[in-house]
RNA sequence: GCCCAUGUGGCGGAAUUGGUAGACGCAGCAGACUCAAAAUCUGCCAUUCGCAAGGGUGUGAAGGUUCGAUUCCUUUCGUGGGCACCA
């Protein structure tokens, strides 16, 4: 009887989809565990073996912990709103919805051959209205709540509109425009409109004007990415920026609490890191300096005024709104010219760009109110507008991007830290006693910053300040295809719908093509965007961006058909935090911290009873592609094996192709890997391959093969190094390709992927097959007694498996089965005492092949199902372990020299006694007495001499 | 430029708390079985000196701490990833 994977893989897989054996309840009697992925966007090219990656490792801790007595939530879903379909519509004409639905369907099929235990019942995608309905619901929500700053929590604007009919603004200062101050009285004398503009300001989802990367020709706004150079990547078109209406999220008032939360939850140290950077969180002081001839001061923030002395020149964004008033008559022209190369630089140019030192004088002058040198105004695309007062005060002397900035401009600089300074490069240090500083003089930096802001306090010129880099998020896209906003615009003012209206869907379009003024494809559709009973009512025709829709999915799973509620509050108490949330670390700073604000908002508003929404985070590496190359004569049908390049050249190859060299100009060609074995390209195969375009390929050999160039990028499918997992599970089966994707090396680590081991780990799970069943003689198992040298392997195996799952170290749990499997083969035991147990432990990693053996030995438990009250888990008995001696490397110096057996309760002088006599040792004492025996109890032994 | 991660045989990787470096697998080599192939099994497999016994070297590089360092510290180089030059 053989190991038919393909034949038990799809007889379980129906038996599990027939008799919903993954189905959860969110009632039950078991302690809760929730296991999340980051859920897919579907894109055209389907899976690839990176994605699986991810979910096989959570499938595995889904089934660990079901077997372990847990009722498991384990569900997923897909991130259906996007560009891509839109792009794909616009190209085609086919709608996103039909190409998504294909998409779904392809990556469904993908997903279900592999085996994984999704409750689908839970199945979400945020395109589907019954889904976005209550992510425009959510946002109504953000709309209309402001954040206290003094209950440090997000309230209603109601309670707003109280406290403002009360006491006006004097204890809640506005977020959105800090000018804004008025008494309860003024408050109740300004109109409508006027009230709605002040609460605009305070709203944690609000609308104001924001800079966008404008395309002419193409009539559409760009993202980012999409802008290189100052030019648009499809086109080549001019692309500048223009001021437009656009939705922000408030997450600036999360600042503090996003922060905080980050200590209550295990997300890895680097994470963490990224977030805090992020959020940028810094101490400092805002301080004015007086403008020679000019009423206004400048303001500038500083992180460190204790440099205030060492100010050679102050640099000032040139989106500053003081840039045109101060600057003199004869640098007019030259400001203007730089105006117009700003205005031409992306803000990632602005920002990645570091060489290149670029900045224009204004030629006026700032004062430093401490010894009242005169300062230079500059201005530079290197400090931008919406951090801190967007001016800086440069310290040449102690940052380098200043000192930069001052040598290539000719600036003098000023020392302030003596010896500290080369004049070579600048120094950041706090660890300096200050020269040439007035009052801060003979003082040390770090201490300078709190009298240097003491001093600004005292005289009225500056204040301690902390400040966030983290600005709002823009929560408003120019496209269509995500969540159109339940807003009505009268008379400028945003109105929104009512719950009750929800979902507004999304309508048809004619065309996906940008709409006019630089609107979304939604506002071509005049019928729909204004309001038949009201004519000056019109409806936002922006829609939301793709993080909306994913911010608070986790939290829909868990009462995914409800029609009243985006959650039960009951089955959000009930299922509570993800306990277990896996994937990639390109969403570290986007996702992860939108879904951490909704979450926070959600709980302030008392909808559901946590604020961080994930406890733990586990990031998976990427799993790169390795590209595989042909090389090509240059104009010639002629290719080289890769080692051949620049050699020597036989005749029968000169007269075959005409060649008289192989020093020649040759283009490196992307070939297929999957028509390349190892590095050898399969030469029939290619010349089949794209439609017979390399048919009539001539080959320069090596030794009668073919070698490929070989490198590492990202797998895609353009770089023909995409391995499509349906191939290897055809070829293996699913729990061959479950194990060798978690064989491969740590999930956390990235790693190329290679698909030539996976035989490696085939062999292993037929080698467990041969334990039961002989191919021959049939079967093989028993039912004899085991010894204790079989439990021992048992025991150590079960140990080591769950000490590996529960820390997600899932490579080397596959190599301890291994090391099991081929020790009983070696035992020859077959006995079900030992391996009915050892189908459990395995069932997570395999589970079509565990629960298949389970059947056909008769066992009393499903390990696929693990449906029990009670954990049906083997468990781990030390007895059966325990040793009385072990056998101690004993090393002279430090360098192992012999092993020796010991007991293992043997005493610092028993060792000694022991190892003295020892041949081995002797030798090496040459009849000296060791300096010192260091004996660490079950360790080593170790003679220093 | 800044931040994070990372560097171990031909390859993927192991070594969980400072305690036998190279587990497990791939590839390779030699052999058994077979008419042959597949499958399976056995042995070898960092490098260097040596017939062997045994020794030297070795975890990117250079230092350091320690009885002992892949692991900790300092410096440095390479690779991968991220970034909003954040004052």
């Amino acid at each position: 009887m053989e190991y038919r994977f393909n034949e038990i893989e799809q007889k379980w897989q129906a038996n599990w989809k027939e008799n919903k054996v993954y189905r959860v309840s969110n009632d039950s009697s078991k302690p809760k565990y929730y296991v999340l992925d980051m859920f897919p966007y579907p894109s055209g090219a389907g899976l690839h073996v990176g994605h699986p990656m991810g979910y096989i490792a959570s499938d595995i801790y889904s089934r660990y912990k079901r077997l372990k007595g847990f009722n498991v939530l384990h569900p997923m879903g897909y991130d259906s709103f996007g560009l891509p379909a839109e792009q794909y519509a616009l190209e085609t004409g086919q709608h996103p919805s039909v190409t998504t639905e294909k998409n779904i369907t392809t990556f469904r099929s993908q997903l279900d051959k592999i085996g994984f235990s999704y409750d689908w019942d839970r199945e979400v995608r945020t395109s589907e209205p019954d889904y976005y309905k209550w992510t425009q619901w959510i946002f109504l929500q953000i709309f209309d709540s402001w954040y206290n700053r003094i209950s440090n929590k997000a309230e209603r604007i109601a309670a707003l509109l109280e406290i403002f009919e009360l006491e006006g603004n004097q204890h809640h200062v506005c977020p959105g425009d800090k000018t804004y101050q008025f008494s309860a009285e003024q408050w109740k004398l300004f109109t409508d409109n006027e009230k709605q503009e002040i609460l605009m300001e305070y709203r944690l989802s609000f609308s104001a004007y924001g800079e966008v990367n404008w395309c002419e020709a193409l009539g559409t706004v760009l993202a980012n990415d999409e802008v290189v150079n100052g030019v648009s990547e499809r086109g080549g078109h001019l692309v500048e920026k223009k001021k437009m209406r656009q939705w922000y999220l408030r997450i600036t008032e999360y600042a503090d609490r996003l922060l905080e939360g980050l200590e209550r939850i295990e997300f890895s140290d680097a994470m963490k890191e990224m977030q805090k950077n992020w959020i940028g969180k810094s101490q400092g002081a805002e301080m004015d300096f007086a403008i020679k001839n000019f009423p206004t001061p400048l303001r500038v923030y500083t992180t460190r005024p204790d440099t205030i002395y060492g100010v050679d020149f102050m640099v000032v964004a040139p989106e500053h709104e003081l840039v045109s008033q101060i600057t003199s008559a004869d640098q007019k022209e030259e400001i203007e010219k730089y105006l117009t190369y700003v205005k031409s630089r992306s803000e990632r140019e602005r920002l990645a760009e570091v060489k290149q030192i670029t900045g224009c004088f204004t030629g006026a002058y700032a004062i430093n109110p401490f010894d009242g040198r005169e300062i230079p105004i500059w201005i530079a695309e290197y400090v931008l507008a919406g951090y801190g007062t967007g001016a800086i005060m440069a310290v040449p002397c102690g940052d380098q991007r200043d000192f930069g900035f001052a040598r290539h401009f000719n600036i003098p600089i000023t020392n302030i830290i003596g010896e500290h300074f080369t004049g070579e490069a600048a120094n950041p240090t706090k660890e300096a006693i200050l020269h040439h500083s007035g009052f801060l003089n003979g003082l040390m930096m770090k201490d300078a910053i709190g009298a240097a802001i003491n001093k600004l306090e005292e005289l009225g010129i500056g204040t301690r300040k902390v400040n966030f880099r983290m600005r709002d998020a823009g929560f408003s896209r120019q496209r269509y295809w995500g969540e159109p906003f339940p807003i009505i615009w009268t008379d400028g003012i945003a109105l929104p719908l009512d719950a009750a209206e929800l979902p507004l869907e999304l309508p048809h379009v004619a065309t996906y093509g940008p709409g006019p003024d630089g609107e979304g494809p939604l506002a071509n559709i005049t019928d729909w965007v204004n309001l038949q009973d009201n004519k000056s009512a019109r409806r936002e025709t922006s829609t939301m961006p793709g993080y909306a829709g994913s911010s608070w999915y986790f939290l829909r799973y868990m009462d995914p058909k409800n029609q009243n509620a985006f959650c039960d509050k009951k089955a959000s108490d009930y299922w509570g935090q993800v306990d277990i949330y896996i994937g990639g670390t390109e969403h570290a700073v986007g996702h992860l911290l939108y879904s951490r604000m909704w979450t926070k908002i959600l709980f302030d508003l008392g909808y559901i009873g946590h604020d961080e929404p994930f406890k733990k985070l586990l990031n998976q590496g990427m799993i790169q592609g390795s590209s595989r190359f042909v090389f090509r004569v240059r104009n010639t049908n002629i290719f080289l094996s890769s080692n051949r390049i620049e050699s020597a050249i036989s005749e029968d190859e000169k007269s075959s192709t005409g060649l008289t060299s192989l020093s020649c100009e040759v283009d490196q060609i992307h070939v297929d890997v999957n028509m390349v074995d190892g590095v050898e390209l399969d030469l029939a195969q290619f010349k089949k391959w794209k439609n017979g375009e390399y048919a009539s390929a001539q080959f320069i050999l090596d030794d009668g093969k073919y070698i490929c160039g070989v490198e590492t990028e990202k797998m895609s499918k353009s770089k023909y190094n995409t391995v499509n997992p349906d191939v290897l599970v055809d070829k293996f089966g699913a729990d061959t390709f479950r194990m060798y994707e978690m064989f491969l090396g740590p999930v956390e680590q990235s790693k190329p992927w290679d698909s030539k081991g996976i035989e490696g780990v085939h062999r292993f799970l037929r080698k467990l097959w041969r334990l039961f069943f002989d191919d021959l003689k049939g079967k093989a198992w028993n039912d004899e007694k085991p010894t204790d040298a079989e439990l021992k392997v048992l025991h150590r195996t079960i140990k080591k498996i769950e000490e590996d799952t529960e820390r997600f170290s899932f490579n080397t749990a596959v190599s301890s089965f291994m090391i099991c499997v081929n020790e009983l083969a070696e035992m020859k035991c077959h006995k079900k005492e030992i391996l009915e147990p050892l189908l459990l432990l395995l069932s997570p990693y395999a589970p079509h092949i565990s629960e298949e053996l389970c059947s056909l030995i008769g066992s009393t438990v499903s390990p696929a199902l693990g449906d029990t009250e009670v954990s049906i888990y083997p468990v781990f008995n030390p007895a059966l372990l325990v040793e009385s001696s072990k056998e101690y490397p004993v090393s002279i110096n430090g360098k192992v020299r012999t092993n020796i057996v010991i007991a293992l309760d043997a005493t610092q002088t028993d060792v000694e006694e022991i190892i003295l006599q020892n041949e081995v040792i002797k030798k090496w004492l040459e009849g000296n007495a060791p300096k010192k025996i260091i004996y660490v109890k079950n360790k080593m032994v170790n003679v220093v001499i």
